[in-house]
DNA sequence: GTCTATAGGATGATAGAC
DNA sequence: GTCTATCATCCTATAGAC
């Protein structure tokens, strides 16, 4: 393992604090004491809370939306295109698991830019897949029921994977996803 | 319209605000500004900061564990009670959309025995929601996959359904019931 | 790069007047 | 039932010694 440096420590710290309490029940002393070091060490290598914050938001949110302009490059039918998103979606869980709880539960604490940001990724990101949903039904090979609530099943469920997926972490990656593309798509009768 | 009484009005003004921020982000002066009053005027009505959230987050448990106990109470087989089980979820979401906002993001600021009460009736009802999975798993009434990927894709669903009935709030809840058994029984294809 | 000390402000809660 | 005044504590962040 190779020595992260100290600015890494901080931000993979604090995500696993906030993934337990949340962003503003975790306190910079709380970061440094878990790190064996004073708070005000911290501003050595960070300029302060927000950048822990908006660092690990918008890393993942990154990831995401280079995860959907993947799947839009390709030359797929509806169907696959839904698959490849459930697939890059445990990806990601898999790999930003801490710092999903902070994108999920306290990106309303980001700060003027950075939350213009994640706002602007993340309603562009919702409105490709819906518009995904919606070209499979005039396909025929979504079936014809209510978008917005097919877009809000498979979205909630794959957004609180992180949750669930360390509980159950001994479920092979790979059997997840055949499992997860079929629960969502073929359901569960 | 008749006046709900002033710990009401306390309370359903601060689930409002934990909803938008999050319970450590709220401050009894910020409630107390919502209401028009000061802050120091909130304690002639509740004790403090923490009966607010523990009554919002167990009046609203206690409703999913009525609810179950409802279902199980009834002879229906495994797809019915499910079935049930996803129409009160709908239910209890629109009474009382802003107290799931607490019960699913703070209900780890519970205290001593509220939060041990509401972990165990958490835990009891997530497993009877197994067990049911699993009894129609074996009488053929269910597809024979992962029960905890069922399980979790059909909770995570339901429980997050508060984040969304409003921004669609113009959905007929009838609608929603029977499309959203359908897209978590069925699936989408 | 970490420490001690501390500034400057917010927080939950209480006492007591009206 | 609401107010003003206040307490004790916590918070983020900075200054400066080592």
């Amino acid at each position: 393992m190779k020595p992260a440096s100290r600015k890494t420590e901080i931000i993979t710290t604090a995500s696993r604090l906030f993934k337990e309490k949340g962003y503003n029940a975790v306190s910079m002393r709380d970061i440094a004491q878990a790190m064996g070091i004073k708070a005000s060490s911290l501003y050595n290598h960070i300029s302060g809370k927000q950048e822990i914050l908006s660092t690990l938001i918008l890393t993942v949110a990154r990831e995401f939306t280079n995860g959907m302009e993947q799947v839009l490059s390709k030359k797929l039918n509806s169907l696959q295109k839904i698959e490849k998103i459930i697939e890059f979606h445990i990806d990601i869980t898999v790999t930003y698991s801490e710092a999903l709880a902070a994108l999920n539960n306290d990106w309303m604490h980001l700060q003027d830019d950075d939350l213009k940001q994640f706002v602007t990724m993340r309603d562009d990101y919702e409105e490709n897949v819906r518009i995904i949903i919606k070209e499979g039904i005039k396909a025929g090979e979504i079936a014809p029921r209510h978008p917005e609530v097919i877009l809000f099943s498979m979205l909630s469920t794959l957004r609180t994977l992180y949750l669930w997926y360390e509980k159950r972490g001994k479920l092979d990656v790979n059997i997840l996803k055949r499992d997860m593309v079929a629960v969502l798509l073929k359901g569960i009768v």
